[in-house]
DNA sequence: CCCGTCGTTATTTTT
DNA sequence: TAACGACGGG
């Protein structure tokens, strides 16, 4: 004993050392901003992260160091992402440097949401067996709720609602009306909502306006919530909406003083979601709503060379209300960035070609390379110049595997079995393959199902399907009972929850079945003849990726939520080819990088699109610095003088964007356009307002009689200019629909005292 | 219920 | 131009 107690000192002297000894080697490579930003304690935390400055590394490095260091319940962490993709690489980068951080909650935002509104159903007033729609089940539902709207229609108000929920608007806001001039649309919305909540079913916008909305009727599950998470945390958050922003502060409990540790991390240049109801002033008010908030920037950027960095502040800067940053370059002045200036797009996709092989011959491989644009429909010249010369490219986003026909089948069975209400799911699968049961007879199963669900019946869509069959006649019948039979065949192979961890059923053996009994493989097998598609090969995809998931009804809801919140992933491609051009739309690029890349379609109209303007063409500017900022080493521009659009050879004006530059930081090739000659180049003195190009401003009846301008003409009346172009004479001509339904061409020239610009 | 034809309409889209 | 939806006939 007496022993014990001479060592004791030494022992605790020890342990201090050997303490010191484990300091945490990530801590070490953080540079002085990072290290900050990761032992940063107490208020809260806006991280201004520039792009390429190490910001993924800094929010993993936070979890670990809270777990590691600083004796944090990884439980008590959440950290929320926009994308599945950079959900999974940060749990995973957190996880190598701290194993604990596998207990964290790290989730998009959604997925939280649909984990929530599980574990608290009840106080969210949603069905645990929920289904989340995407939005063409929305659209669906929409037109089905509401009787009588075309499809257009549906898609239109489905794309309202939406945006609704991203604005945290319920049918009776005020504001609500305001997003359409139909003064019908909160009553669509309301029909909407009333027969979702029939359904039993979430959709996206649900997933975190619910949430928000439970939090804050329900002081019980807040003050629980907010005791639960200490920790939160927000990757992108310039691209978080009204109801995120929300959700957060309901989450947080800020305004309640709950000591939660709130730290978010984002870029306000880099906002380009607006239209999908992204707040960029969630980032730019973040101080003031979070009082106290400390901001570190990182400004480090070890993506892009010096030369490429400038060419992207020269851009951005134009734009007015940033919170602003100054990003330095940590790998060297590089080569200047290189704008050609083209003839078409023809050329501009042999241009790029000659790029990718030029240097594919010196030994760079196609990997390399990331092909940018702003509108999809770019990406076919490239396509078919890329083929023709055996360039091998991948396109990025195009590819949407769970939107495939023959998947979503399958996966309407699945999500009838998980929730038996699902009214979408069942249409989908009904009459599929043809069996007879056309529209009137769904009605009839529909509406005997909603009575009943609306008298307090427990009951299930089949079940009221086998109730009124009996009725229908003989075809009908018939085709019902082998519907019905299919069904039950394949739910029956659900696992029952008291079946032990024995059990080794797969998800996938389900998903199989259902493909076979249902008869969709056969249906979709006979369209592969005719269409020669891929959709036999699908299906089996499909059943493979269900192999990790036990066949139980938790198994079915985990891979139902799996799919439906990650829809991005699965671009299973036949050939095995990895040394691959990129093809990709800009907004598609966010978060990604590539040695080496081109911003195509660097024409007025083309990008930015012509009918933006203000906060909308800032934005636009923004997603230009995005693409700028995901060039490592090379940089190049291209500008067409002529372009294909909408089935007309147009004329095109260089975009704007490209004299916001700067003449001298960039090596200009190809025929230059007029206004780019003697000293048309101001970079970044206009801040940011409107359109500043001069090139527009050289004729002012093009910039008066553009498209989409609404115009009133002495002997036609009130009509739209559809187009505008310079003919081979050099002269400007518009075409403007009537509304009287002609169609009519004018030189604007000839056409000044009759033809007038109206404001609408 | 399937197929052809005509007319309309063209962003971006993390979940 | 091309792709997709609406519509009508077999």
């Amino acid at each position: 004993m007496q022993n014990e107690q001479e060592f004791d000192p030494i022992k605790s002297i020890e342990k201090k050392y050997d303490t010191l000894e484990q300091k945490p080697s990530y801590l070490d490579v953080l540079n002085p901003e990072q290290y900050q930003a990761v032992v940063h304690e107490g208020k809260s935390l806006l991280i201004l992260a520039g792009a390429g400055s190490g910001k993924t590394r800094v929010i993993t490095t936070k979890i670990a160091y809270l777990i590691g260091q600083k004796n944090v319940n990884p439980r008590s962490i959440l950290a929320v992402t926009f994308t599945k993709k950079a959900a999974d690489e940060m749990r995973e980068r957190a996880v190598a440097l701290e194993p604990l951080a596998a207990d964290a909650q790290i989730r998009t935002f959604h997925s939280f949401g649909a984990y929530f509104l599980r574990v608290n159903a009840e106080a969210a007033g949603v069905d645990p067996n929920f289904t989340v729609y995407d939005d063409d089940d929305s659209v669906t539902l929409l037109s089905k709720a509401v009787v009588g709207l075309t499809k257009g229609q549906s898609s239109k108000y489905a794309h309202k609602i939406s945006l609704a929920k991203d604005y945290c608007l319920l049918p009776d806001d005020p504001e609500t009306a305001d997003l359409d001039s139909d003064p019908e649309f909160p009553g669509i919305y309301r029909a909407y909502e009333k027969r979702l909540r029939e359904t039993g079913n979430c959709d996206f916008g649900d997933l975190i306006m619910l949430p928000y909305l439970a939090l804050k009727n329900n002081p019980n599950l807040r003050a629980r919530t907010q005791r639960r998470f200490q920790v939160i945390m927000v990757d992108e958050y310039q691209d978080s909406n009204t109801a995120q922003f929300k959700l957060l502060q309901a989450l947080s409990g800020a305004e309640e003083g709950s000591g939660t540790y709130v730290c978010v991390v984002g870029d306000d240049d880099q906002s380009i979601y607006k239209f999908r109801g992204a707040e960029i002033k969630n980032i730019l008010t973040f101080k003031d709503k979070f009082p106290g908030t400390d901001i570190i920037r990182l400004e480090r950027n070890y993506r892009s060379t010096e030369e490429i960095l400038r060419v992207a502040d020269s851009v951005v800067s134009n734009n007015g209300g940033r919170l602003g940053k100054n990003l330095r370059s940590e790998r060297g002045k590089g080569k200047k960035p290189v704008l050609a200036f083209l003839q078409n797009q023809e050329q501009e996709a042999e241009f790029t070609g000659d790029l990718i092989e030029e240097t594919h011959k010196m030994g760079v491989p196609y990997s390399d390379w990331a092909v940018l644009y702003r509108m999809n429909a770019q990406s076919l010249e490239f396509e078919s110049e890329f083929l023709h010369r055996k360039i091998p490219y991948e396109i990025v986003g195009s590819l949407k595997f769970y939107e495939r026909e023959e998947i979503k089948d399958l996966l309407s069975y699945l999500s009838l079995i998980a929730n038996p209400r699902d009214e979408i799911a069942f249409r989908r699968i009904v009459n599929k393959p043809a069996r007879g049961i056309g529209l009137t007879s769904q009605e009839k199963i529909i509406d005997a199902a909603r009575e009943a669900f609306a008298a307090g019946e427990e009951t299930s869509i089949t079940e009221k399907m086998r109730e009124i069959i009996p009725d229908f006649s003989k075809k009908a019948r018939e085709g019902g009972e082998t519907f019905l039979q299919a069904f039950d065949a394949v739910q029956g192979l659900l696992k029952t929850a008291d079946s032990s961890g024995s059990d080794t059923a797969k998800l996938s053996e389900l998903v199989e079945a259902i493909s076979e009994k249902s008869g969709l493989l056969e249906y979709h097998k006979d369209q592969d003849e005719i269409s020669g598609t891929q959709r036999a090969a699908n299906m089996q995809e499909l059943a493979n990726s269900a192999v990790l998931y036990p066949c139980t009804r938790e198994g079915l809801l985990e891979f139902l939520d799996h799919i439906e919140l990650d829809r991005t992933l699965e671009k299973t491609d036949s050939t095995d080819e990895t040394d691959r051009v990129t093809l990709i739309t800009l907004h598609n690029t966010k978060g990604l990088e590539f040695p080496r890349v081109v911003i195509t379609g660097m024409e007025l109209g083309v990008f930015p699109r012509q009918d933006k303007t203000g906060g909308d063409l800032e934005e636009e500017r923004r997603l230009f610095y995005v693409g700028i900022t995901r060039a490592q080493n090379e940089l190049y521009f291209t500008s067409c003088s002529q372009r294909r659009m909408y089935g007309r050879n147009e004329y095109s004006t260089p975009s704007p964007f490209l004299l916001e530059m700067g003449q001298d930081n960039v090596k200009i090739i190809g025929h230059k356009p007029s206004s780019f000659m003697g000293g048309g180049f101001h970079g970044g003195d206009f801040g940011g307002m409107g359109l500043s190009n001069p090139d527009l401003n050289a004729d002012p009846l093009m910039k008066k009689y553009s498209r989409g301008a609404k115009i009133y003409h002495d002997d036609y009346g009130y009509g739209i200019i559809t187009s505008g172009h310079v003919s081979d004479e050099g002269e400007y001509v518009v075409t403007i629909r009537f509304e009287n339904g002609g169609i009519k061409r004018f030189l604007p020239k000839y056409q000044e005292g009759a033809l007038m610009v109206v404001k609408d």
